[in-house]
RNA sequence: UUCUCACAGGA
């Protein structure tokens, strides 16, 4: 079972779920009951090859065959249902875990909650989840803050932000590349780019490695200004310092141009993409 | 062996 499970783990981190689904069955027809975590992993491959309905589909035909599920399971399901925005149901498995014996929530748990609330714009329910958690001995840890602090940077609610950063470093824990970058969002959304490019320069000061998603984000931030030379030299720095741009770079800077008023320059960026052999959707 | 956090567009 260790082996099939080790497997289908395979091919669901490769995003191929259809053949981890196969080697499911092929595991029941050579006489192997699969476990909770087999059913996990086939549960988090299809979350990761995107297929939430799949997955949620998947959850339902275990609940009606009574198979045995815990806090992994319920955790995954609530993030497919955030995923399809079925915030309110995602909720409701949370409050099914408070309320039962075995499958308590755990700080997971909590983490994907404020993560739900954070994506139906209910970042002060976010907040809430946090302090319930503290109330309740739970120590939060880097997820939990930084979910916290995205929340507040995709509305961009820098303040708010800010001070979750600080709460973050008071309890010990040293920012990292996803902490920046919410926070150079949180300041684009607010149309500060100065502001947005102490935050890109924090990640350096602290030793970490700005990667494809910072530079993203900080181009995102010109864009929004309508600033598409400066959008385009931080793409240029980017591709110096050997960072790969990919579709969302690309899909920027087009809007950046769009935004700019450069439609002329358009071709130049989908030459870029070519001579990076990025595929575009 | 399995769960949670950061970037763009579209609808």
């Amino acid at each position: 079972r260790q082996s099939y499970n080790n497997l289908i783990s395979a091919y669901g981190n490769s995003g191929r779920w259809e053949e981890a689904l196969q080697l499911c069955r092929k595991m029941m027809d050579d006489g192997v009951a699969p476990d909770v975590v087999t059913h996990n992993i086939m549960l988090s491959a299809l979350k990761d090859g995107g297929e939430y309905e799949k997955a949620i589909s998947y959850f339902y035909d275990m609940e009606s065959r009574n198979f045995p599920m815990d806090v992994f399971t319920y955790n995954i399901l609530m993030k497919c249902l955030s995923q399809v925005q079925q915030y309110g149901k995602a909720i409701q498995i949370f409050y099914k875990m408070r309320s039962s014996n075995d499958c308590k929530p755990n700080l997971v748990t909590f983490n994907t909650v404020m993560h739900v609330y954070g994506a139906c714009g209910r970042i002060s329910d976010s907040k809430r989840t946090l302090e319930m958690m503290l109330a309740e001995g739970f120590v939060p840890d880097m997820v939990s803050y930084n979910t916290l602090i995205g929340a507040y940077s995709s509305a961009g609610l820098h303040e708010e932000a800010m001070n979750v950063l600080n709460l973050m470093k008071e309890a010990g824990h040293r920012p990292n590349v996803l902490t920046y970058t919410s926070l150079i969002n949180a300041y684009g959304k607010s149309r500060q780019p100065e502001k947005a490019e102490q935050m890109f320069g924090m990640i350096r000061r602290h030793s970490l490695k700005p990667n494809v998603v910072s530079y993203n984000a900080l181009i995102n931030t010109y864009s929004l200004v309508g600033d598409f030379a400066n959008a385009m030299r931080i793409y240029n720095e980017m591709t110096t310092t050997k960072i790969r741009p990919n579709s969302v770079t690309i899909c920027t800077l087009l809007t950046a141009c769009s935004r700019g008023g450069h439609v002329e320059k358009a071709h130049i960026i989908l030459a870029e993409a070519a001579s990076h052999s990025i595929e575009l959707n």
